[in-house]
DNA sequence: ATATTAAACTAACGCTTGTTAGTTTGGTGA
DNA sequence: TCACCAAACTAACAAGCGTTAGTTTAATAT
């Protein structure tokens, strides 16, 4: 167990802000105000406004890239693995609520690393469709348009940084179950 | 058939590099540079930046808002009326892509109108999440949780702005019935 | 030809931005 | 008690920001 930094303090912050205003409106000056400093002393922690960035949506696209790549090498069903990519996203996004909104609002301020994080959104969203498309090979999903699937399923997902602090009271387990009801028993065979 | 201004040139340019950066990242030096102009030049057509996108924004918004309207004093069943909420969003996402990224990622930045935004907002959910609970009632849908039914569209069809684009291929009305499908039919009973 | 006008221009303003350099503070371990 | 060090501070920077004022250009209407 790492203990928090005051680096770690900071990217806390930020993602909070960030959230609330995205990345390019929120000045240095805002941040230091939030952690009840000024703006100078935040550069004996962290190299950059960009660096702050990078270390918010790196560290949860990593996340997704190995929580799927444990998803597809599992022997599940193809179902099975679509209740596993909610669960997935469910959980990853209610223990950081406001970074989700960095990575589906700010990634393209990514300077450095914006190569880095397409490469993984792009083999995640290319294995997503994969296990679509095997399911409806095995008639395990509906014959539908498999990329509108995907698309509806995922917009839903990354959006739920947006809703999952409004409903407190729901747990993780239990907003797990209810969206793969909704989202999966309509392509369900 | 109003005559397009060099004020909407100016909007439209705007929207798309707003799509492409967020409001607040895009400046008046790189509108202008887009427009084949210098900065200055702007304001003999605009007021100021904040007024683009209160243009952008507020107009699609009232759209959405007299979509609704129509949809909710038609006397269609509970399921077609979702049908048409599809359609509403289809549309409005097809002929001004742009624009809606603006709408979903931007409207914070709304300064005089905020309020105006959030009102609208809140009575365009108000009647969608009533449709649904009156279709539960009916038992026309699923005895599911009609927020998270709402939610689970409502962020798909919010998110058509990204997706739309790339499928220049579909027209407005397969991609509206084929997300119907995908949509509505995990919830009708 | 002349007056009008839409739409561009140059030049500059006061302010905010991210960041740096160098210094002070206050607590911890030797 | 003193050296150390993390973490704050003050002061300042060059660059970029939205915007204004006043001027020039080129096309249209009288």
């Amino acid at each position: 167990m790492k203990q928090e930094t005051r680096k770690d303090e900071i990217i806390v912050t930020a993602s909070k802000l960030f959230k609330e205003k995205g990345y390019s409106a929120v000045t240095m000056r805002d941040l230091a105000t939030a952690m009840g400093i000024k703006a100078a002393s935040l550069y004996n922690h962290i190299n950059s406004k960009q660096d702050i960035l990078k270390a918010i949506i790196i560290s949860i696209a990593e996340e997704f890239t190995s929580g799927m790549n444990a998803i597809i090498h599992s022997d599940a069903s193809n179902i099975d693995k679509l209740e596993k990519i909610v669960d997935l996203h469910v959980n990853i996004t209610s223990h950081n609520t406001n970074g989700m909104a960095s990575l589906n609002n700010d990634w393209m301020h990514l300077e450095d690393q914006l190569g880095y994080y397409l490469q993984l959104r792009n083999e995640y969203e290319a294995n997503f469709l994969n296990i679509i498309k095997e399911g409806i090979l095995s008639s395990e999903l509906k014959n539908s348009n498999p990329e509108i699937i995907m698309f509806s399923m995922l917009t839903t997902l990354r959006s739920l940084y947006l809703w999952i602090p409004k409903k407190e009271d729901l747990n993780a387990n239990d907003l797990s179950n209810s969206l793969s009801e909704v989202l999966i028993e309509g392509i369900n065979n």
